[in-house]
DNA sequence: CAATTTCGTGTGCCCGTGCACATTTTCACT
DNA sequence: AGTGAAAATGTGCACGGGCACACGAAATTG
C-alpha cells in the first residue's frame, strides 16, 4: 500500500505538496501536480483509513440525529442501532447526538436549529414531509452539513436515502397471502391513511401483485384507522361486519393490536388470515398466540445502524456514500424466525 | 474519550507505564498498577480504535480464508462477503489470503499448511468433520492464530463460529409449509445425507415443527440425494411414485432442480408446494417459473464478511469476539422479495 | 526600484498506541 | 558499604494524513 510520503519521494516534491494535489487545496504548479496525480494513479493510491481517522479526530466530529418519540417501538429499535454505531465510533472521538422528537414539523424545525447550534457536522433525520423541512435539509447542504434520510424520504438535498421499499413490502405481503391461500381469497386492508406515502405505496404493491398474479385475490374493501388501535377496533369491526366474505386482512399500517381485537371479538380468528409490517412487541404477540399469520419486516435497527455509518465515513473518511438509494430487505418473519 | 497521556498524567507516571498496566505487559509496582487501573476505570478508558490500527498495521496483519470451490454459487456468495471487507481492511495495511479446495480434509489440511507458511495471523475455515482438521485447528490456537468456523461448525478450539441455526431453519421451513398448507399436507423430505449435520438438523426441526404445531402434517418419505442432481431426480421420482399421496417437498440439501424436474416430468408442480434452503440461481430460477414457493436462505453474504470482520477486530484492535456462536438471520424468500 | 502581495513548496507537529531502548530505583549478597 | 542484577519506570520514534506556518521566488503595485 503506497502512502504519502512514497508518492512525494517518487515525484521529487514534499508530502504537504502531495497533499495539496490530491486533496485539491492550496496552488500547485499545473505541471508537478500532473506528475504526483499520474504517480498516484500508477501506484493505485487510497488513503489509510487509520490514518485519515486519526487525523480527523482532532476536530471531534458531531452527529445529530432526529427520531420520532420513544415511545414508539419502532423507533425505538432504530435507536439501538443508532446506538449500537455510537458505541462503534467512540473510539474515534466521534459523538452522536440524539434528539427525539413529535411528529410534526414545528417540533422538527427546532430541533433542527438545536443541533445546529450544538454544532453537529452532518445529520441523520427520519423528516415529515413538509416543505419546511424540505428547505431547511438544503440550507443545512449548503452550510456543508450533509444530511441522511431515513426510514421516510423528502425531496432535498439530503446525500443519501436509507431505508424501506415500502412498494416491494406490499408485493411481498400480497405474495405471501397468495401463497397461504392458494390465491382464493377475499382481502380487506387497513391503512393508515391516504396521505402518508409509506401506507399508499404499501397497498399499491399489494394492489399490483395482487392483479398480475393472483385473479382470484379479491380486495373487498379498505380502511383507514390512522394508527390507533382504538379506531382501528371500530373499522375493522365494521368492514368485517359489512363484508362476511372477507378471510383475511392485510395492515399497511400500525393499529394491528386494535384491529386483531376486532377478529377475536368476532370469533373469526381461525378463518382471517392476517399479515402485518413491522415487528412491535404487540405484533410478536399476535403471531406467538397465531392470530397474526405473518409480518413483513424492514430491519429497524439496520435504519439506525446504516445512516449513521454512512455519515461518519463521509465525515471522518471523506468517502461519500456509494447509492443514493439505500433500501434494506424486506423480511418475512412468521413464529418459528421470529 | 480519554487517552493513555490522561491517564498516565492523573496518575503521576508515564505513558509506558500505563501501556504495561493496561496490557499487563512487563513488570509495574502492584501499587502503582492499582491506582493506574482505577482510573482507567474510572475514566472508563477506551483504546482509540484509529490509534490501535494505526499502530497495528506496522505488523501488515494477513488472515487466511479457506472455503469449498468457487463453482458452488453459496459459497461464491460467502466469498463476495469475504471480498467486501477485505476492500475495507486494504486501507488498514490488512490483506486476505483465500484458498478454495474441494470438501476433502487432505485438501483443507494441506491448505492450512501452507497458509500457515504464509505467516498469516488468523484462519477463517469452513472445516470438514474431520478430527484431523479439528487437531490442526487446535495446533493453530496454540501457536497464537486465532481461528474461526464458518458456516459449518466443529468441536475444537476456534474462537467463533458464524454461521445458519440449522435447525432453525428446518422450523421455518415447517412452519412456514404450514401456513401454506392449512396444515393439511404429506411432505417428502429430501437430505443431502444423514451423515451431514446440516441436513440432519434442519430435518430435526423440520420434523420438530411438525408434530409440535401441525398436528395434520405428515411426513410421507425421506430420501437423500447426495447434494447430486442426477440422484435427486432419480431418488424423487421414486419417491412420488411410490407415495402419491405426497404434495409437498422440503429439499433440506442441494439438488434442487434435479428434485424438482422429477416433479415436473410427473406434471405434479401444481399439486405440490415446494420449499427449499439457499439461494443459489438455479433455485431462483425455479422460484420464478413458480416451481418452487419459498426458499429458506442463510445470508451466505454475511457469512462471508462477518468472520473476517471478528478476526480482524481481534487482530488489528485485540477486541475478541463477543460471541461464541454467531448465527445469521433465517430469511424467507419468495418470488417477490429475492 | 523598493515594498508588498501572491504563488509554490517545504517542514514540523498533532492525533493515540505499541514497542524498543534507556534510565533510574530497589534489593540481595558479598 | 560496594557491587551487580533485577525490577520499575521514562523516553523516543514509528505508523499515515491533515494542517498551520514558514520561506524563498516571482509577480504586482506605488
Amino acid at each position: 500500500m503506497p502512502t504519502i510520503k512514497e508518492i512525494a519521494e517518487m515525484a521529487g516534491v514534499s508530502r504537504g505538496t502531495v497533499d495539496r494535489v490530491l486533496n485539491n487545496r492550496g496552488s500547485v504548479n499545473a505541471q508537478t501536480a500532473q506528475r504526483v496525480r499520474e504517480i498516484a494513479e500508477k501506484l493505485n493510491y487510497k488513503p489509510n483509513r487509520a490514518g485519515l481517522m486519526l487525523a480527523a479526530q482532532k476536530k471531534n466530529i458531531r452527529i445529530g440525529v432526529i427520531l420520532f418519540s420513544e415511545s414508539n417501538p419502532f423507533f425505538h429499535e432504530v435507536l439501538q442501532g443508532v446506538a449500537a454505531k455510537e458505541q462503534e465510533l467512540a473510539g474515534y472521538n466521534c459523538s452522536i447526538l440524539v434528539r427525539q422528537v413529535p411528529f410534526e414539523e414545528k417540533a422538527q424545525f427546532t430541533a433542527m436549529e438545536e443541533l445546529l447550534s450544538d454544532g453537529i457536522h452532518g445529520l441523520v433525520i427520519s423528516p415529515c414531509n413538509s416543505l419546511f423541512i424540505a428547505a431547511e435539509i438544503d440550507r443545512f447542504h449548503d452550510m456543508g452539513i450533509p444530511v441522511v434520510t431515513v426510514n421516510t424520504d423528502i425531496f432535498s438535498r439530503r446525500i443519501a436515502y436509507v431505508g424501506s421499499n415500502y412498494r416491494a413490502a406490499g408485493n411481498t405481503a400480497a405474495g405471501l397471502m397468495g401463497l397461504m391461500t392458494f390465491g382464493d381469497v377475499h382481502v380487506g386492508i387497513v391503512s393508515g391513511s391516504r396521505h402518508v406515502l409509506c401506507h399508499t405505496e404499501r397497498i399499491a404493491g399489494f394492489s399490483e401483485t395482487a392483479a398480475a398474479r393472483f385473479p382470484q385475490m379479491h380486495i373487498a374493501a379498505t380502511t383507514e384507522n390512522h394508527d390507533d388501535d382504538v379506531e382501528s377496533f371500530e373499522k375493522v369491526s365494521a368492514m368485517l361486519a359489512e363484508h362476511p366474505e372477507i378471510n383475511a386482512l392485510y395492515f399497511a399500517a400500525a393499529g394491528v393490536y386494535g384491529g386483531c381485537q376486532a377478529v377475536q371479538s368476532l370469533n373469526r380468528t381461525d378463518s382471517t388470515l392476517i399479515i402485518a409490517n413491522d415487528s412491535v412487541p404487540a405484533t410478536e404477540e399476535l403471531i406467538r398466540s397465531g392470530v397474526i399469520a405473518a409480518t413483513i419486516c424492514q430491519q429497524p435497527y439496520r435504519q439506525g445502524y446504516l445512516p449513521v455509518e454512512l455519515l461518519s465515513r463521509y465525515l471522518l473518511e471523506g468517502i461519500p456514500p456509494e447509492q443514493e438509494y439505500n433500501y434494506v430487505d424486506t423480511d418475512i418473519r412468521i413464529l418459528e424466525n421470529l
